[in-house]
Order: structure tokens, then C-alpha cells, then sequence
DNA sequence: GTCTATATCACGATAGAC
DNA sequence: GTCTATCGTGATATAGAC
């Protein structure tokens, strides 16, 4: 089992991701890490700490997806469109956190830190695209259309009718370095 | 000036978008609309009300960009790219109403309502998008980048060091068909 | 149609036992 | 380290005067 500091974190991302910054009190998260509310105050002093908390987190798998991008078997761009497509990200993974994160703005008396922390995590992953295909406005290109997959899933809009993100592979492909 | 009523969801628009949902009070529409509560409440009888009444105005406009993107001289790609970056939006156009009902997923009880609109403003452009350009993947390509530069622009972040949206033109423009 | 007052309720945070 | 009980604040919504 995992920590209770964990599970707290974990409820938190899962109820901002399924239920909406709305709903994700202290009681609903204390709820559903099984936790007292009290206890969860003892590993988070404050809703802003919790906050910060999953900000942290962010931080740590932004920088192990970008290590995760420039190792990919399947390519750098795949791996990237892949996990960012609605039903690619996995638990544990950056996905997960960076949509929760995105709900977290809302909520917050503090929306700046949630904004420096999402640019970093932009300048993370364009950093490992471009390493990877040596031209800045295809490794932008890539991103913003994995951001457009990632918007996508937070707002729970299946793909449309027929196309798959296999479709987008096929018509960027010939854009890409060969060994990729 | 404005009706009260459509005072009452710009200011809505605005709240929403420069300081979050949870920002976004009875009470500060109100004072932003220079209407009291009893007055809000009398045009819109409750927050989802409210919440309902932004969603109309965002399928009006959706409808009415689709029509821009089809007659647009630029070009479709091009009109909507420009539109959707930061600094893009126009005062009564798609893009302010658009981030604004990104955020009322949060606060309002019913997350589906809000989906189902979204959902519907996506596939109005992406069919504009696709009967300018023929390519239906190539049209989904385009739509993502779009959406991309959206999360770019609601969360604030500039664009990266020394790229611009006519980058990103330059790089798709040889695959579009000659009259676009 | 628009206002003031007020009832009701949920959330964040604290205190203190165990 | 984790719990229960409780307080203060601020939000939605209602009632009713004008």
C-alpha cells in the first residue's frame, strides 16, 4: 500500500480529472484517500499545499517524460502523440498529472505557480522534441498537436469518426529525420 | 449600451477568464456588470442558469466562426490559427467565449452540459476546416495545432523564444491545396 | 425590472484527544 | 500520525419592498 502522503495525491489528481476543481474539497479528498480530514491536513497544511504538492509531482514526471521521449523505441514524436491522446496516458505517468494540474488552476488563490509550472513543463518536452528532430518549428509543430490530443482528453471528446492518431503519424512521417 | 443581460455574461466572460472559476461569484459578476445580485438573479435565476446562458452564446459563435473560417481571404488554415494563438481573439468573437466555457467546467454541477457544447463547437470547425481543404486528416492536423495554441493561450504561456504562428504556416502551407 | 435583506449551507482551517 | 468536533467565512438563493 502506498503512502498515505501518495494516496492523498493520487485522490486529488483523480477527482480533479473525473469530478472537476469544484468538487475536489478537502473533505471528497480525504474521502476518497480514505484518510481522516485531519490527516490529511497533518501531510498538507493547507488546500494551497495540496496544490503545491501536486505542482511538485508535475515537475518530477515532466522531467522523466522528457527522459522517456528521447529514449522512446517507437520514436520520439509516436510516444509523445501516443500518451497524449485520450486513453494514452497511464497511471503514474506525466498525462494524468499535467490534466489534473490543468483543472487546478480554478480553485487556487495562487494561479501563477500552476502557470510557471505548466511552462516548464512546455519548455521540457519542446526541449526533447527538438533535441530528437533537430528543427524547432516541427518539434513545435508536434507539440502543439499532442496539446491539441491533451485538450481533447480533458474535456472527455472521443477522436472524431474514422481518424486515429495513427492518421496523423502517417501524414507527419514524411516531415521527420529518417531515424525516427 | 449593451442590454443588462448580455453585460451580465461579458462580464461573466471576463471574470472567468482573467481570475478562474472560483473567482467567478454571484456577487462579482454583479458588481463587473454593474447590476446588483437581485438583478442577475432576475436574468438568470441560478448559477447554471448562468452557466447555460454562456453555453448558448458559445454554440452562436461557433456557428458564426465556422462561417468566417469558410469565407475567410487569408485562408481557413491561416484565419484559424492567427485566432486561436495568443493576442488572436477578437471582443464579441469565438476565442474569449470559448476559454471562458473551458473554465466553467469547474464550479457548475453539471460538467456534461459543458462537454456536449465543446464537443459540438469542435466539430463545427473541423467540418469547415475539412470542406476547405478536402484532406480530412490534414483538416484534423490543423485543428489540433489550433487547439494547441488555445492551451497556450489559456494558460497564459507566450509562445517559445523566436517561433510564430507564420512559422507554423510556412511548415504546413506546401501540403494545403494551391487556392488556400 | 431592480433593489436590500436574510436564510441556509458547505468549505477551509483549528483545537485537542488518543 | 491520525482522529473527532467545532468555528468562522463566504457563497447561493429566497423573500419581499419599491
Amino acid at each position: 500500500m502506498p503512502s498515505a502522503r501518495d494516496r492523498v495525491l493520487d485522490a486529488y489528481e483523480t477527482l480533479l480529472i473525473e469530478h472537476g476543481a469544484g468538487s475536489a474539497t478537502l473533505d471528497a479528498v480525504a474521502a476518497a484517500a480514505q484518510v481522516s480530514k485531519g490527516g490529511l491536513l497533518y501531510h498538507f497544511a493547507s488546500k494551497e499545499a495540496l496544490a503545491a504538492g501536486l505542482l511538485q509531482r508535475l515537475r518530477e514526471r515532466s522531467a522523466a517524460d522528457a527522459d522517456e521521449i528521447r529514449r522512446a523505441r517507437e520514436g520520439a514524436v509516436a510516444y509523445h502523440l501516443r500518451t497524449s491522446a485520450p486513453g494514452g496516458g497511464v497511471p503514474g505517468g506525466l498525462t494524468r498529472t499535467y490534466l489534473a494540474a490543468l483543472r487546478v488552476a480554478d480553485g487556487t488563490p495562487d494561479g501563477h505557480a500552476v502557470r510557471e509550472a505548466m511552462a516548464a513543463v512546455d519548455a521540457d518536452a519542446l526541449a526533447a522534441l527538438r533535441d530528437e528532430l533537430g528543427d524547432p518549428v516541427l518539434a513545435w509543430l508536434v507539440q502543439l498537436v499532442g496539446d491539441g490530443l491533451y485538450l481533447r482528453t480533458l474535456l472527455g471528446t472521443p477522436l472524431p469518426e474514422g481518424l486515429t492518431v495513427d492518421d496523423l503519424l502517417g501524414r507527419l512521417r514524411p516531415q521527420l529525420p529518417p531515424s525516427t
